[in-house]
DNA sequence: AGAAAGCCTCGGCCGC
DNA sequence: TGCGGCCGAGGCTTTC
């Protein structure tokens, strides 16, 4: 589920802890994963007092008078205060809160718990993580930004959808979001990026930044235009067209056969 | 049974 | 030959 904007509000969820100190924490070997050892995490943060929350992409960054914790939400992570989401949205479809899906948590000095709720197990607890690999964010990605993660040193370069997902790109955007960004610009997902013309990018960076807004506007990236014709055999809510689905990027990907190319 | 809104690694191929 | 870039496959993990 979590995208960029998910994790936006789960920083802002955070940012409610700021000035409170973390008597305590842990986190399982599953979330522990990236870390030396499953205790680790309960060594690293126990007394620390949370500053500042911050975030790039799809990590989200708690600042502390210590070490900088990081959390990755992987597919299914929701951030939760006392099992409440706090923010509407946060959960959608089947999913719901259940206790033995808590994989990790930060016990606060003023009685609330911060808690990562993780049904699939692919969320992740990091300590000072590396920021080296990520591209700018998503959110307040420029036209100069945004004309840099196009750039291709060789060839063709990869298929759009690709590059959008590349994290080391542009950080931030998942596989829901590519799709509707490509949807809205009306560009085949499969178009090797340095064939985009001026035109497209010029629309391609129109329907970035559009999409962010009016998805976090929505409350989610499953909130959008494209989502009701994604699905096998489902049609384009613009023009009635067949959507097509494959992969690209690794990732099933689902576009209007006569609006985008 | 197969797919899933993330991410990582591997092996192979391509082009300079 | 070497290296980076890219791609596809596979794995992780559990749920629906």
């Amino acid at each position: 589920m979590p995208e960029v904007l998910e994790v936006e509000s789960y920083r802002a969820l955070a940012q409610r802890l700021v000035g409170e100190r973390i008597t305590h924490g842990w986190a399982d070997a599953y979330a522990s994963k990236k870390l030396p050892s499953p205790s680790t995490w309960a060594r690293a943060v126990k007394g620390l007092t949370l500053v500042g929350t911050s975030r790039r992409g799809k990590l989200l960054i708690l600042e502390t008078n210590g070490v900088t914790l990081g959390l990755r939400f992987g597919m299914t992570g929701v951030l939760l205060i006392d099992g409440e989401a706090g923010i509407d949205g946060l959960f959608y479809g089947p999913h719901e809160y259940k206790a033995e899906w808590v994989r990790a948590g930060l016990q606060f000095e003023d009685g609330r718990k911060l808690v990562l709720h993780d049904p699939r197990r692919l969320a992740r607890c990091e300590i000072d993580p590396e920021l080296d690999k990520l591209g700018p964010d998503a959110l307040s990605l420029t036209r100069r930004e945004f004309n840099e993660m196009l750039v291709v040193v060789r060839g063709e370069g990869p298929a759009i959808k690709a590059r959008l997902l590349d994290q080391s790109a542009v950080a931030g955007v998942g596989n829901l979001l590519g799709d509707e960004i490509l949807f809205d610009a009306g560009i085949d997902p499969r178009t090797p990026t340095a064939l985009l013309d001026e035109r497209q990018r010029d629309r391609l960076y129109r329907s970035f930044t559009h999409t962010m807004r009016s998805l976090k506007k929505r409350g989610g990236s499953h909130l959008g235009t494209h989502m009701p014709g994604r699905f096998p055999g489902g049609v384009c809510p613009l023009d009635g067209a067949t959507m097509l689905s494959s992969n690209v990027g690794g990732r099933t990907t689902y576009w209007c056969s006569a609006h985008q190319h």
